[in-house]
DNA sequence: AACAAATTCTGGTTAGACCAGATTGCTGCA
DNA sequence: TGCAGCAATCTGGTCTAACCAGAATTTGTT
């Protein structure tokens, strides 16, 4: 075990000590030893995880983790380390992309430059030739997605929905293994780039709504019920 | 200098040495004689900005900055270090918040449960109070808006849009200062509370809209235009 | 001027040490 | 027995001093 590699295995391991340990985790020299890397490693990754509000280290006392704070430091934290998310959490992340995604058709609308449709076009058309090769678009899926929200030229908006597109990833490659999926999904992007290309906001937005309401379901349906009603 | 406060001087520092050197920033070690701190020191503050992407550290080659990448989890960043943003990014927030809140307005009256209810409440007359003793309501419109958001029933929406509201804590502070503009405030608040209440979506978002356009407006109105309509 | 070799520089990592509060546990008095 | 008070221990915070190996730069040679 080396590197930032141990970031994750250090959260995880974090996690469960304290869960079992009333909130209070290891101390740093012992998670140096249990992992075998030095105690300058852990600080590391622990200054990491306090950056992220995930833990709170308190000097000369010890290393508390924050379990009430399932919030969206933590979540961007474990959507890098690869940790599966929980039931609720899918819910919560799936929700919020749809707010995101739904406004942001409505403003790449008004707002695409020249730039955002050659990329649109240039995503679309590389699509078309991996559907043509028999494979699946995932990759490309999520590049549309991203690339309309880019086109609102609001940066912040783009990090943001960047980060909740990290949380699918593993979904989407299961669910771009069908061809029909594949067809379909390019078929409802060919027509929301033509509703943004006219400038049509309303209808943008109205197709993306039906569009993800088709990929959402899928994630969804796997998943006990949580949320509220939606 | 000393303590986890060198992070935001040292991510200046890197920007500043960034933008006169084509990225690339200083060493470990010179960073740490410039701060007069330890390498181990400068590392913790580098490991943190790295895991938002502010930097990148590229093994026996140097620490390059990431100027292009002025997104959220540099945002993030500095809401927390408490350095101001650009106009532009100023901007972009104010729109990310708005997108946000009337949608979570929309959803909260759906949602909102018995103690959502005498939460808001429970604000609305502190609010009150306040106002009568003739000082400004501030955090608690701060924490009305950030109520609404909670009645959603979505901790990531939550924590999210806590964080926005990091950002304009300042500029709050001096808008509550005008004893009208906290009246106004207030009553708008309490309109909001009724509708969602009265469990009517429409109306509830609608009304989110009208009042965020004044508050938000007072924002915009200090800065040049940056933004693209909206 | 071009290429090769030597040297310097850089991040990555470790080990060991000291500080000063927080904690813990023991001791002795009541 | 019970509790106050003190001492040993533990903990995070910080620093210094190295070593490694590859990247980057300089030097030397042809």
């Amino acid at each position: 075990m080396q590197g930032q590699e141990i970031l994750p295995a250090i959260a995880a391991h974090l996690l469960d000590s304290a869960r079992a340990n009333g909130g209070k985790a290891p101390s740093e020299r012992d998670l140096a030893e249990h992992f075998s890397v030095s105690r300058g490693q852990v600080r590391e990754a622990l200054a990491i995880l306090e950056s992220m509000q995930v833990i709170e280290r308190r000097a000369k006392s010890g290393i508390y983790v924050n379990t009430d704070k399932s919030g969206f430091e933590a979540m961007a934290f474990f959507a890098r380390a690869g940790i599966p998310l929980e039931n609720r959490q899918i819910y919560e992340a799936v929700e919020v992309r749809k707010i995101h995604e739904i406004k942001a058709a409505e403003l790449a609308a008004v707002r695409a430059t020249e730039e955002d449709f050659e990329r649109l076009q240039d995503v679309l058309e590389r699509s078309e030739q991996r559907i043509a090769a028999g494979e699946g678009i995932d990759a490309l899926d999520q590049e549309f997605h991203l690339q309309i929200v880019r086109a609102t030229q609001n940066t912040l908006f783009l990090s943001i929905c960047t980060s909740f597109y990290e949380l699918g990833r593993q979904r989407l490659e299961v669910y771009f293994r069908d061809p029909d999926r594949n067809r379909k999904s390019h078929e409802e992007h060919k027509q929301i780039y033509e509703a943004l290309v006219k400038r049509d906001a309303a209808l943008t937005s109205a197709l993306m709504v039906s569009h993800l309401r088709g990929v959402m379901s899928y994630w969804t349906e796997l998943l006990e019920p949580h949320a509220p009603g939606s």
